[in-house]
DNA sequence: ATTGGCACTCAAAGGGCAAGACTGCTAAGT
DNA sequence: ACTTAGCAGTCTTGCCCTTTGAGTGCCAAT
């Protein structure tokens, strides 16, 4: 077990470090706090802390600097989450104030969440895991396409344009949309695929070709991985950080270039005790990624989580603000969307 | 007037600095060229260029660079634009293979143009300038809520889901929904604001709120800044050439998060005679870009251009390879838009 | 107009040196 | 058993100096 004041000099010592970024040693430590013994006992307590690796020298003769361990017992145990202050609530007040469809609220949030922090910040689009169809519509646009609408009961609308090859039979038309909502609407959009196995059946044949030219687009559009789509800003605030990132932006860069790795990843973190999920360093898999850390926090409609929004930055960040401030932004969210 | 041969002094200079990175002096140009005359003669000519302010010495030991004049020089008379080479027009026909619906197709572009080229690519939205109204539809989602949707001939659609306030009229909504599509449908988007004036006085004072509500929604809809978006890729691609942007990305990345900058950049950009738009350097107003070079090109639909395609590197670029790579996403995008 | 030759300039790279920051250890003190 | 002062030892950083080499600019000769 590692006694109290040992985990005092951690605290101190990760504080220290993000305020100034230089490795901090013992005789600043004593300077700057008042832990009421010298330096020669705060080196025994940092000694104890290097056998654990919770710390870290870059040389023999340099002040300490936190691990990725060192960090996580820091998140884990050691800070305490701050409020946000007045001054930022009324970011995201400001935000949220005019009626705005999904898009512009979506934007405007992760836009506040990375002037806010300094990151990069990241916003994925709602899921449509548990949306049920709303409407469905087929409109003819030009004589030889259909342009399918689908709406969801989360107001989310897609939209593909059917070429269908022949003449568009308007009365045939009519009929595809009735019996398609006839069939669809109100049921989740999971089950949409099972529900139009078979629907092609009970067309005369010569319809046959339009109609699965049809039922491809709706499953397409249903089809989850359309879905996964994630909104990036501030990514000039990795290069005001450069230096955190071992002198090289590019994994970083590239890591956001592939919006799937990022999508991947949000995946896979689950909120912990404070709301937000934190995968600092190489505690996250992807290469590229070693010396960043990823701040998560999951955003609901209806009781259930139906996205993410999350921060990017380099592991030296200020953990209690920003997790602070993922927190709200979802919060800010999940306010925002049961608004409409 | 320059003379012929120090013209060809400087085509050799662009093209050796581009490829090498290193400022070329006098003893490796006629090592690497044929110019039949001595390393001597050819300082003479570079003396030339100097005073006529198109290479530039960084120190007085050093080989020359070319100066954003002498790219300019460049790129309008001395270089020919190569052809795509077959492999790199496969790329174009697989992402121009299959149907896919317009985000898609734009967001395959922009990823293809920025592999292809290693620098940041951008694709603009197609602007709504002169499309016309396909349909309107008012969908009742919820007791108080109404789905607007607008789509265009150019099969876009958007939608905006309304608050009412009050309980929603199944009757009243069909006769609105009725009354907008015959003042509206097959008019340009731009006339709308126009037709929709007086649009209210048409109904009881008692649905005004109603009506006044959504036909605020539908100028919102038609609003152009609206339509304005851009598609990025290929970041991570700036990071690997960090050196050609005087050490620092903050300022070009900082430009790239603000699209609007980026938006109003190609705004401004007109098409030569090669069907690219090319900024270099200083030449873009833009501070942050001042060490970096725009190509832009057209794309359309019906004949006339809608929206822009572009890429952003260091002024050190390969404009040659570059500029064929823009046209030619250029017009596979026309293609692509003129099949849906 | 071209060329060889040469003096000159300057950045880049490397070595050596001093300063400074910290640690780790030891021995003594509480 | 914990704490502390003191000190030797280590390693980075910054600085200055020198050397090296690439490249120019100019001049006189062709």
């Amino acid at each position: 077990m590692i006694p109290e004041r040992s985990l005092e000099v951690l605290r101190a010592i990760v504080n220290d470090y993000i305020e100034s970024n230089e490795p901090v040693g013992s005789k600043s430590l004593v300077e700057r706090h008042q832990f009421g013994v010298s330096a020669a006992t705060i080196r025994n307590d940092m000694a104890l802390l290097e056998d654990e690796k919770l710390i870290h020298a870059p040389h023999t003769s340099a002040g300490r600097v936190p691990t990725d361990k060192g960090y996580r017992l820091f998140v884990d145990q050691l800070q305490q989450v701050k409020p946000l202050s007045s001054a930022e609530k009324t970011v995201f007040e400001n935000f949220l104030s005019d009626s705005a469809d999904l898009d512009e609220t979506l934007s405007r949030a992760v836009r506040s969440l990375s002037q806010l922090t300094n990151q990069v910040a990241i916003v994925q689009y709602p899921s449509l895991g548990k949306a049920k169809v709303a409407t469905v519509e087929l409109i003819a646009v030009a004589d030889t396409r259909l342009l399918l609408i689908l709406v969801t009961d989360s107001a989310r609308v897609q939209q593909h344009v059917i070429e269908l090859g022949q003449l568009v039979d308007l009365e045939f038309v009519t009929e595809l949309k009735s019996r398609l909502s006839a069939m669809l609407v109100g049921q989740p959009l999971t089950s949409v695929s099972d529900r139009l196995s078979g629907f092609i059946q009970g067309f005369q044949l010569d319809k046959g070709v339009q109609v699965q030219l049809v039922v491809d687009a709706l499953l397409d559009q249903v089809d989850s991985s359309r879905q996964e789509k994630i909104l990036l800003a501030g990514t000039a605030n990795l290069a005001r950080r450069e230096a955190d990132f071992a002198g090289s932006l590019l994994p970083v860069l590239e890591a956001i270039d592939e919006q799937v790795v990022l999508l991947k990843l949000l995946a896979e973190m689950q909120d912990d005790a404070n709301g937000v999920a934190v995968r600092i360093g190489t505690e996250n898999s992807v290469a590229g990624l070693s010396g960043a850390t990823i701040l998560a926090s999951g955003y609901e409609n209806q009781g259930s989580e139906i996205a993410k929004v999350g921060l990017l930055g380099p592991t030296r960040m200020n953990y209690s603000q920003n997790i602070s401030a993922v927190r709200a932004v979802a919060r800010y969210l999940t306010r925002a969307l049961s608004n409409q």
